[in-house]
DNA sequence: GCCGTTTTCGGCCCGACTGTTTTCAGTCG
């Protein structure tokens, strides 16, 4: 997979512009919006020019005939001529040295230039001599700020977790509110997405006090140190290794500035087209007609109702279609936390979980839930305490006294967690998969095989009419596993000729399937479980990253089975 | 270099913050 490395190449090409001749900033923008295309497609370049040839390259937003040509040339050589013969003149790692905060392509220039600095490891060498205060236009400051700047590149290797990030940013908002210096705080940025990652926070705040708000906000005990401060606007690094940014914005405005700064980018680009072709401006201030005045600010909401849109959820917002079926008024009612009525992946101390299955059913009820699926694991998942067939017998006969003893507060459902073998056949005999109420059946084993041969197992799998959800289909573990190799269209097609359940693995490190394979199951008119793979009673609450992930996709509560009450699912399970 | 309900040319976001500049360039989002 070569899409980061493309992506790079052209952010450099576009650094190196940007030195040359800063005046062609069009060209330069150009190179940086493909660059985070290629970078942030799941799919492989390589298979999209296979598949469907340079055309389906320059189907890509932001890529047009010449750098698919680029982009082709790459994938096919290995190379890219005109990069080459650019990094001949300026052999500087741009894409290394820039990401310190403080340092674009023009001062890394003139470092490389007058210092001889070329990567990071010269830069830690100059900054330790402290060479760059001397040199014109730089001074103390600027190299104290540098310096800063690469401990925090070395302390955030990469994006951090939503499932890390959002709790912290809760927290922040929690004390400013308590601070009682805000009237209002609120989460923008990707994180407000429920994007699986995000790469620095974005808090809103209305305040009466500006000054004495920030000045707050860049005290509370999260925070590590103060990367800028001003009036309206601070970053600050966290202690847990992340950017985030807290603006204060008039009241008057909150609506525009909340549109803003939710994003994405692209999303926004396409809405603020639709405000001039309908006669107004629309920027973080507000909505403007021609003469200049300010016709919404407050509401977001409105903002978009003016342009004759519906509303999409923050979720939806990536440019993915959603702005078109707004201008329609089709955009899908999606799947909300409250819609969710139970959970149904669930493990205990039965296997690698670490309560009871009866502690997990009373966190359950605690949540509201009707009923959970208990799954533990199935015996080759010996590093899990999988289960054999005799210790099964005895869990299902553990799963009956609990459900009596709660006497109908909950409905916990029999199931497990079965691994699928390597030649698609299950874990677990006929007999024991006719004890559960429904089969949960995941790979955990033989990730390595290739992508025609992990399709026929899991196709085999889903085929055998023994099981009802596919558990985290891909296996992905977000910064430390890839996705097995799965030809997807072949699953979802299967799944939806068997009638086969597919999971959202609402754990944050899993997130499986994700947004973008969500959609596509949701093309098939598959349906969904979302659920949360816990291990303790906390992992329950775990369920609105799963749910943040569905909306991500676009999934109605009707495309979710655990949306139906007791009855109505387990009948479906029945039938 | 890309793109198209202003379509094959002429647009393409700009405001906030910082440092060392005395009026602005560089960087960021």
């Amino acid at each position: 997979m070569e899409n980061k490395k493309i992506g790079e190449i052209f952010d450099e090409i576009a650094d190196i512009i940007e030195i040359e001749d800063s005046k062609r900033i069009f060209e330069i923008r150009a190179y940086r919006k493909a660059a985070l295309t290629v970078s942030e497609l799941q799919e492989d370049v390589a298979d999209i020019l296979r598949k469907k040839g340079i055309d389906g390259l320059m189907e890509l937003p932001g890529v047009g005939k010449g750098l698919a040509e680029k982009i082709k040339e790459y994938v096919e050589t290995g190379r890219m001529r005109k990069y080459e013969e650019l990094k001949r003149k300026y052999p500087i790692d741009f894409t290394g040295l820039t990401k310190v905060r403080g340092l674009g392509s023009k001062k890394a220039f003139r470092l490389y230039n007058e210092l001889g600095v070329r990567n990071m490891k010269d830069l830690k060498a100059v900054l330790k001599k402290k060479k760059i205060r001397g040199l014109e236009g730089f001074g103390e400051k600027s190299e104290e700020a540098l310096g800063k700047g690469v401990e925090s590149v070395e302390a955030a290797s990469s994006r951090m977790l939503l499932g890390t990030a959002l709790p912290e940013a809760e927290s922040i908002i929690r004390k400013l509110l308590e601070s009682r210096l805000v009237e209002r705080a609120e989460l923008a940025g990707s994180s407000r997405r429920m994007k699986e990652t995000v790469g620095d926070l974005d808090i809103l705040v209305i305040s009466e006090k500006p000054e004495k708000a920030m000045d707050f906000a860049t005290k509370i005990e999260e925070v590590e140190s103060v990367m800028l401060k001003g009036q309206t606007k601070s970053t600050v690094w966290l202690k847990i290794g992340l950017s985030c940014d807290i603006r204060v914005v008039p009241r008057e405005s909150f609506g525009a500035a909340m549109q803003y700064f939710i994003g994405n980018k692209d999303h926004n680009v396409k809405v603020r087209q639709i405000a001039i072709r309908e006669g107004y401006k629309l920027n973080e201030y507000g909505l403007f007609d021609k003469k200049g005045k300010i016709v919404e600010s407050e509401n977001e909401g409105e903002i978009y109702k003016i342009l004759g849109m519906g509303y999409p959820v923050p979720e939806m917002r990536e440019n993915r279609g959603e702005i078109e079926l707004a201008m329609q008024h089709k955009l899908p009612v999606p799947v909300s936390l409250k819609d969710i009525k139970g959970d149904l992946h669930v493990h205990s101390a039965n296997s690698d979980g670490a309560n009871t299955i009866e502690e997990m059913a009373e966190a359950a009820i605690a949540l509201g839930y009707g009923y959970i699926g208990i799954t533990d694991h199935s015996k080759s998942e010996y590093v899990a305490n999988g289960m054999d067939e005799t210790r099964f017998k005895k869990y299902v006969k553990e799963i009956d006294r609990v459900n009596d003893k709660l006497d109908g507060r909950i409905r916990i459902f029999k199931s497990a967690e079965t691994d699928i073998l390597r030649d698609g056949s299950l874990d677990f005999g006929k007999a024991a998969l006719k004890d559960m109420d429904y089969v949960l059946a995941s790979i955990h084993t033989s990730l390595n095989m290739d992508k025609d041969s992990m399709t026929k197992r899991m196709v085999k799998c889903i085929e055998s009419g023994d099981v009802d959800i596919i558990g985290h289909p891909t296996d992905r573990i977000i910064h430390q596993r890839d996705p097995i190799p799965l030809d997807l269209d072949r699953v979802f097609q299967a799944a939806k000729d068997n009638d086969v359940v597919m999971e959202i693995d609402g754990y944050p490190e899993r997130l499986d399937l994700n947004d973008e394979n969500i959609m596509k199951a949701r093309e098939y008119g598959l349906k969904f479980a979302i659920d949360t793979d816990s291990h303790r009673t906390q992992h329950l609450r775990l369920m609105r990253f799963g749910v943040g992930t569905a909306r991500r996709g676009w999934l109605t509560k009707d495309d979710v089975i655990n949306t139906s009450g007791v009855g109505k699912i387990a009948k479906m399970f029945r039938d």
